[in-house]
DNA sequence: ACAAACAGTATCAAATTGCAACTATTTCAA
DNA sequence: TTGAAATAGTTGCAATTTGATACTGTTTGT
């Protein structure tokens, strides 16, 4: 009987995790975790544009385009032309957008300093520090490592090229 | 500027390794994780009852019932009515899903190796260990937890009983 | 023998996804 | 300077996924 995957634990954990608490974001500020996140993004790197954005949130630009015009309707960010090049949008939070965040951040710390409370300090700071490089080996070496041992993993999208 | 959060470092971690891993068992036995797992809790426990193995999927219930289906039209698994009871199936797996699962099985152990080869020995363990702790807690402990800091964090459908 | 509860499936509308088409702007080259 | 190709971003649409509800068949208990 094969012990449960490291991959089915993880994501495990982060849907236990994550679901309860999401309920409580949006209950208390109308945003669902990826509009949150997005807000955040933007908040962190004022002027960023579109396809910058898309690009870190890891949902397709469809996805994100969306949110995005949620976020504007709601007026939490504010699109502006770029002068130097009008196809381009600047995305900035709005001083509303930066309330909310101001107001979301505070639960969030908290409810990781409670998810964190199962461990004492010493494997929490273990924890973050075995993450942060499994993390960083994930990104850059695990798919071509992958697709080295096993070429069927490929994605067929982009082939060798006709 | 807020530092990732747990969850969502978890979330990506758990996405990262499970996607690209995931397109190869598709490839190669024409199974996606959802049903190789339900295969899996079955030939574990053979003869279980639908609503046993519906609790642990943690899918909703419609949805097992439909993998099930396909598993059941793929000859991989077999419903039987009980004789105690013929409002319930039990649930075997077929020697044509036997097979398959010992095909896939070992697959699953060399990707968990090659993932956690980002990582050596001692910090291996200590992720897991440390996952085991987290995990219990959150299944236990974390929702009660939140719900007393967080009344708004209750869900609205069973509420306190009219 | 009949009402209520239970096991599991099927159905259908709503939400989500991904792709491809589309508009607007810029670039570059003839 | 004009027009083809590339780029930024959005939108429409079809296909899939989801979730709730209804439904069938069986059992339980009175």
């Amino acid at each position: 009987m094969l012990r449960e995957s490291l991959t089915y634990q993880l994501a495990s954990i982060s849907e236990d995790a994550v679901t309860p608490a999401a309920r409580l974001f949006e209950r208390r500020f109308g945003l669902d975790v990826h509009e949150l996140r997005v807000l955040r993004l933007i908040d962190d790197q004022p002027g960023v544009t579109f396809t910058m954005l898309a690009r870190q949130t890891r949902f397709e630009r469809s996805a994100t385009s969306r949110i995005l015009s949620r976020l504007v309707k709601a007026s939490l960010i504010q699109r502006e032309i770029n002068d130097d090049d009008a196809r381009q949008f600047r995305l900035h939070v709005t001083p509303t957008g930066k309330a909310l965040r101001e107001r979301a951040d505070p639960l969030s710390l908290e409810i990781e300093k409670l998810i964190l409370s199962a461990l004492p300090q010493s494997e929490q700071a273990e924890l973050r520090r075995i993450l942060d490089k499994l993390s960083d080996w994930l990104k850059a070496e695990f798919i071509p490592a992958l697709e080295s041992r096993y070429p069927d993993a490929a994605p067929t999208k982009p082939p060798t090229r006709a």
